[in-house]
Order: structure tokens, then sequence, then C-alpha cells
DNA sequence: AGCACGCCGACT
DNA sequence: GTCGGCGTGCTC
């Protein structure tokens, strides 16, 4: 008799040992298992239970000492054969398991987390189960714990009560002797999404007192029970920010019965205005060429790439807008891809006005029931129109037609965790399996993308000149080593100064950008220069205004920040050119002119974003500082002047894009200025005003800019010439983390060296080397990317993470990373 | 990576 | 006899 048996992805399963593994298929479920159904089934030489997914089924008579798959998790399948083909696509490709790539593309809504138990077995009684513990006191303790609970508890009690030493041994012998059952059961989070909130368990008096007594002994206990006092009650997640407390201290006040924690739900509704109804816009002559031209790359039927080269303020979103509503006509769905930045509700209600209920939106800030809510939709084929960030292009769309990535050369499409992949990569493969078309749209194409389209491998439209013919604004560069010889030391250049105060003066709008990421503070010493150091990583620690302390941005340390310099006693200064620093020195120059300021200092709570740019649309706020939050869709007529505060910060982060990045960073905002009916103007400040990259940007000569950066591409063995492939080794000893990856690039020589066009660099420690205690190293290999490369990239990987020599190290691959 | 299994030495 | 530590080998 033929059995049938299924192919499964295994959740534990990790990068070494990932591969369909075969399951029988018991009877009971045979009529209603499918592909793309998650099941539970043992694995391992302990027969752990495990999550899995169905990837294929098929009959055979010999089916040798297969396992049996405990029992099925879904009802219908949650993925259709070609996101499952993409998974087994993406193992390949990205160096990641195949369960890694099916969790991305679900939503976290309809995920199962497993949870270990532990109960008395049936039938076994108190006598019973001592006896067979004997004179083992761990085995008694943990007996004692499970009677305390009624015979039934979770590991995490055990974990407690045993003060993390080893448990799972005497698990093991009393579940060996059958006294015990440890097993675990599936809980589906797709309840809405809590978080956690304390409260005081006694009166504020009481915490006070015992706040002063733990000073001592328990610093940070005091310090949470000192906040709740002053509060009342708080989020988790703004006591760790606000004292610096650790999980463990919570954890420890609550068990002490000082303070009691619960779960509450947060209601964040995808806030969105429904815009009014809108009709589909008129496009522009060159707009329109544009649509006609991708329509009838669409119209083959075949898959098909294109790029739309449009300026900034061209109007690339209504040639998307007609795309997507000319598909809509023809039955099909579109992915509309934007980077996190742009995902305003502005831009939802817009697109809203058009496509009303066909809309759905996929974005990080949903909560984990709204996001399910919406993959539903889309599933069901309601919702024809996906609008969201880099994991939208997961959407289970039904009758995929185009997926547009919109200003494509950006960073955030490329994800940094594992699976790491790049959404224009995956939305390639589902286009081309879909006979759908890819629509890349910017105003600065990724040098490849470009390279691409120049080379006919994608159709190019471009939209030149700006929509109701505004012209570019004009541009200045100011040497600023110029302004320091002429005793100007502050962040601010004379000529910006000028023309801001002509723009106050004309009751005009302007923007700065601060070309930075980080906006916090650096606190050194007058007197010996001193700063505070992360004691788990290698950066400084920076100031944060809002809690009053010193954060690590790369681990979440943080400490109090002092008045004083621990080593000399001198005073401590607090410096770094934040858009604090440059509000305070334009408050100095333009006494009572009002500033706004937009960074992650003041956008953190939801909506807050927004709420700064309408204040600053509807009150006429004269001048606006930000990070590269102010660079993207900013649309305001009134806006006529833009100062680039400091060019050059980007283009020294060490990574082959990072002359791409500057450009398009600088060109972006440049084109912010002069929407309106007066023209703009633009001031970039530089300490290299002989820079080619700066210079280009000045002059929107994306065109020579390509030119220039092609050659050096060229030349670098880079992108679109060359794939870099990156191995990453991340271990807390440096030695065993460098030995490691010396091993691995041994291999890489012997196997490449002479026989393709290939080079590697490294071992190179990473930008910060040291975070959370570990070092970072990596090799980074110029090749071509080719199948058989990457199985050699596979296997240095699995070498490494297996040898016995390496433990404490692990490894990982990437390709094309952003840094 | 987990995790079982086997082996060893320490302790009682 | 009990316990913890450590090296080895496997995962349908």
């Amino acid at each position: 008799m033929d059995k049938l048996i299924a192919k499964i992805a295994v959740a534990s399963a990790n990068y070494q040992i990932d591969k369909p593994y075969d399951y029988i298929v018991p009877e009971e479920f045979s009529d209603e298992i499918s592909s793309g159904m998650r099941v539970l089934v043992p694995f391992s030489r302990s027969n752990r239970k495990t999550e899995g997914i169905v990837l294929s089924l098929y009959k055979t008579s010999d089916c040798g000492k297969l396992k049996s798959i405990f029992s099925l998790l879904d009802k219908a399948p949650v993925l259709s054969d070609e996101l499952l083909k993409l998974a087994l696509w993406m193992r390949e490709r990205f160096f990641c398991t195949v369960y890694e790539a099916v969790k991305a593309m679900l939503p976290s809504g309809i995920w199962y987390s497993l949870n270990s138990v532990c109960r008395i077995a049936d039938g076994v009684s108190r006598e019973e189960a001592y006896d067979s513990a004997g004179h083992s006191e761990k085995q008694r303790l943990l007996l004692d714990v499970l009677y305390a609970h009624g015979g039934n508890c979770e590991y995490r009690d055990l974990e407690i009560a045993f003060g993390g030493s080893d448990i799972q041994d005497h698990i093991r012998r009393l579940s060996s002797k059958g006294i015990i059952i440890y097993d675990k059961i599936e809980t589906r989070r797709i309840n809405d999404k809590t978080i956690g909130f304390a409260t005081l368990c006694i009166s504020a008096e009481e915490a006070l007192d015992i706040a002063v007594s733990k000073k001592r002994a328990a610093p940070s206990q005091a310090a949470v029970l000192k906040m709740l006092a002053d509060y009342g009650g708080a989020t988790v997640a703004d006591i760790r920010y606000l004292t610096g407390a650790g999980n463990n201290t919570i954890k420890r006040l609550e068990q002490s019965g000082l303070i009691c924690l619960e779960q509450i739900d947060v209601f964040r509704r995808p806030e969105y205005k429904e815009g009014e109804k809108r009709e589909i816009p008129k496009l522009s002559q060159q707009q329109k060429a544009a649509f006609d031209g991708i329509l009838s790359v669409a119209g083959t039927g075949r898959a098909g790439a294109a790029l739309l080269y449009g300026i900034t303020g061209s109007g690339k979103t209504s040639v998307y807008v007609c795309l997507i509503d000319e598909l809509l006509k023809q039955g099909k769905s579109t992915i509309l891809l934007v980077p996190e930045i742009a995902l305003t509700p502005q831009m939802l209600e817009t697109f809203s006005s058009y496509f009303g209920d066909a809309i759905a939106v996929v974005h990080s800030s949903l909560s984990a029931g709204e996001r399910y809510d919406e993959w539903k939709r889309i599933k069901s084929g309601a919702a024809k129109v996906v609008i969201g960030t880099r994991s939208a292009v997961f959407a289970p769309v039904q009758n995929l037609g185009m997926i547009i990535i919109d200003e494509e050369h950006e960073d955030t499409y490329k994800s940094e965790n594992a699976p790491r992949y790049h959404a224009r990569d995956v939305a390639k493969f589902r286009c081309s399996k879909n006979n759908a078309l890819l629509l890349m749209g910017s105003a600065t194409p990724d040098i490849v993308s470009m390279y691409n389209a120049r080379i006919g491998k994608y159709s190019l439209f471009s939209i030149s000149e700006r929509f109701n013919q505004k012209n570019l604004p004009q541009v200045r560069i100011v040497d600023m080593k110029r302004e320091i010889r002429n005793g100007n030391g502050g962040n601010l250049s004379s000529v910006l100064i000028k023309e801001l105060e002509e723009n106050i003066l004309r009751g005009e709008q302007s923007i700065l950008f601060l070309n930075r990421r980080g906006t916090s503070k650096l606190i050194s010493c007058c007197e010996c220069g001193f700063t505070y150091k992360c004691p788990r990583c290698s950066v400084s620690l920076t100031y944060h205004s809002a809690n009053g302390r010193l954060m690590c941005h790369y681990c979440g340390y943080s400490q109090p920040a002092g008045v004083q310099c621990p080593e000399c006693g001198g005073r401590l200064n607090f410096t770094g050119a934040g858009t604090q620093k440059i509000e305070d020195e334009l408050s100095s120059i333009f006494p009572g002119i009002e500033i706004i300021r937009m960074d992650t200092d003041t956008v953190s709570g939801a909506g807050s974003h927004d709420l700064i740019l309408s204040r600053f649309r509807d009150e006429k706020i004269p001048i606006l500082i930000g990070t590269q939050m102010v660079t993207k869709g900013l649309d305001f007529p009134n806006v006529t002047l833009v100062g680039v505060i400091s060019a050059d910060q980007s283009l020294y982060s060490g990574d082959y894009r990072s002359s791409e990045r500057t450009f398009s960073l600088i060109t972006q905002v440049v084109g912010r200025s002069g929407r309106g009916d007066v023209p703009g103007r633009a001031v970039i400040q530089t300490f290299t005003p002989e820079n080619q990259v700066i210079k280009q940007a000045a002059a929107q000569d994306y065109d020579g800019f390509y030119n220039s950066e092609l050659e050096m591409r060229r030349l670098q063995w880079c992108p679109p010439f060359s794939d870099l492939f990156y191995i990453t080794a991340v271990g807390q000893n440096e030695t065993d983390v460098l030995r490691c990856l010396s091993a691995a690039k041994k291999i890489l020589e012997k196997e490449l060296i002479g026989k393709a066009d290939v080079r590697i660099l490294g071992p190179a420690p990473f930008f910060v080397v040291r975070v959370n205690n570990r070092f970072r190293y990596r090799l980074i290999l110029s090749c071509k990317d080719e199948k058989i490369i990457r199985e050699l990239i596979s296997n240095v990987i699995i070498y490494c993470t297996s040898n016995r020599e390496f433990k404490g190290v692990t490894v990982y691959g990437d390709i094309n990373a952003n840094q």
C-alpha cells in the first residue's frame, strides 16, 4: 500500500542542516493536508516538537523509518506554491533557511509560539513520584514546584525556581521514568498587540521608603520604584528607557510583590484619513509617454522590468496611479513598495482617494492583529492594491500584474537580518513567475538599475521636466574651511545665514538638512578630553535629553549622565552638531523666530512625524531642521530655501554605495526647494568643495555622476561589474573570530584563485567592531553572482559553523549589503 | 544549534 | 548511587 509522504521545511533546522525532510502523513490527515499548510512534527533524536511547513506531497510504498506528522496547524494553506518556491529560492540566494524565508512572508499574527510545559503523568501518585526521585534533591525540588502549581506548570516557572541551574537533565530523568511529561503546546499570537504595563502593588509612600533602603544594594530597583511612585504606572518599555533598568530588575520587583505587571492592548488602527473620491489624474505629455511605454511592456503578457527615471517633482506618483488603475481594469493586482520613511498618512490618503477600499496597507507599526486582517483581505482578493514597505513584497495577492518599487535606490529595501533579502530581487522573482511587470521608480536610480536599463535589460522611461514647468533650484556650494579661516566656527555659514535672513523677511519657509543618522550629543571633558564609552561595545555613549541618560545606540546600554568628568573632575562639555545644537545657534542669530525640529528625539510617538509636518505647513513656521526624514516626499510650495548643513558626512561610511547615497540625499533634499511659484534656492555646506560627488549633486547632474561612479565601480570590482559577498563572523573571543575567517579565506582562496575573476578582502573589522561584548569581522568576496560561487560560500559557512574549533563564533553570509 | 548518550571523576 | 561536566554524533 502506498503511503502519503510530505516534504517539510522544519523551523528548528538551522542553516547547516536545513533541507526538506520527509514525514509520513497519518491517515486521519491525508484528506485535509496540502502544500503550504503548517504542521507540527517530531524532530531530532529527542523528537522535540517543531513547527514546519508542507512543501509538497508524494506517495511511496517504501517509507523506511520515517517519522509521522503530529498535527496540522492550518485548515487552509497559508502560502501558495509560488511563495513556497520563492522560499526555496531565497534559501539558495540569501544564505538563510527556508523557514526563515517563510516567517518573513507571513504576518506575525499568524505565527505560533511553542510553549514548553511540564506536568505529572496521569495516574502517578505523590508517593510514586517522590519514590522515583529518590535522594536526588534537584528532582525532589522539581516535583515540589510542579505540585505547588497543581501538577502542571510552564517551563519558565521551573526556571525561576531553579535559579538558572541546569534543569533539563532532571526533567529528562524523571520523564524517562514516566513520572512527568514534558511537552510543548502551541499558542497562536493572533490577539491584538499588547504591551507590558507596570503598576505599584504598594502605596507610593511605601515605595519611596523601599526605594531609599534599596538605593545601595539594588539601585535600579530603587529607580523603578521611585519612577512608579511619581507616575503611578508606566509601560515596561518606558521604565526601561527612563531608568535604564533591565527586564530582570522588573521581573524581580514583580516576584517580590512590589509591582504588578499586566499585558494591556495597544490600539493602533491604521490611522489614515480616507481621501475623498478623486478622478484618476491627467498626465502631462512626458508622463503620458512614460505611461504608454510602460503599459506596452506590461501588455506583452510576459514578465518585464522597467525603470522610470523622473527627476524630483516630476510626478512619478501620477504615473503609478494611472498604471494601477489600468491594471485594475484588467482585473490585475499591484504591489506598491515605498521606503519606510515615505509611508505617511498623507500618502495613504492620496491613494485611498483613488482606489478606496481596494487598497491594503502593510507596515511595521501596524499591530499584529491589523497586519493579519490586511493579509487576509489581500489573500481573499478583496484588496487589489497593496501599499507597504519591504516585507509587502511577499503580499499574497491574487493575479499579480505589477510590482512598483518607488525610490528604488533606498537602503531600506535590503533586509539587515535573516533572511537578508533585497526586495528588488524578490520582486524580480515574483514578477517572472507571474508574468508581471516590475517597475522601479527614482529620481536618482541605483547605479546598477540604471546600468541594467542602459544595456537593455530594463526598459527605460524618463521624465525630465518638473510638473507645471517649475525650474530646478539655484544651488550654491559653500566651503566650510574658508568659513573657519574667516573666524566662523559655527555650523552655519555666513552665506546660509544671509539666505535664511532673506527668507524670513519675505515670509518664505526654509528647510535645513543635517546629513546624519544619529542626532544625539557626545559628551567629553573640557579638561582631559575624557569621553564615556559603552562597556559592551566599541562606541561612545551619546546623551539623550528626553531621559537625561547616556545611551549606547548599538546595544541599548544606558547610564545616568554626570556633571563632572569621572577621571579628573573637570567640566563636561556637550558637543556634536546635533539638530538641537543648530537650533540653539539659529535662535541666537534670529531671536524670536520660530523653529521646528524633526529628528528621532522629537519624532517618537505614532503620528508625531505628521503632526510636525502639518504644523510646519499650516502655521508657516519659518525654519524646519531635520535629519534624513526631511529629504523624502515633502511637498511644501512655500519652501524656497534648502540648506545642507554637512554634505560630507555620508561620504565616508566606507561601503561601496556611500557616494551614491550622498548624491541621492543631496539631490533629493535640494529638490524640496521651489515647489511653488517662487523659484527655489539651495545652499550646500561642505569641507570638501572640490569633491566631485558634491559638485554633481549640486548641479543635479545624474548623468555625470552615473558615468564617473560607473567607472569607479569598474575599477573597484563592485556592482554591476561584480557582486560583493560578505561572510561575517561574530563572537565573544576576538581571536576565534579572526581565526575562523582566516580559515574561511584559505578555503576560498584555494578554490577560487586562478579559476575565477575574484578578489578576497579581509578579515576586516566592522565600522563598530564590538557590539554587546561580541566582535564582528567579515570577509568581502568580489565575484560575479553565480550558482557555484553561492554553493562554495554556503559550504564555507557550514564548515565554519560546524567546526568545533570555532564554537562560540556565529557565521553568516550576505550579498551586496548596504554596509 | 539543540539534544541524547556515553564516559569519567568526585562526592557521600 | 547521584550529579555534573564534557566530547561526540545526529537531525526524515
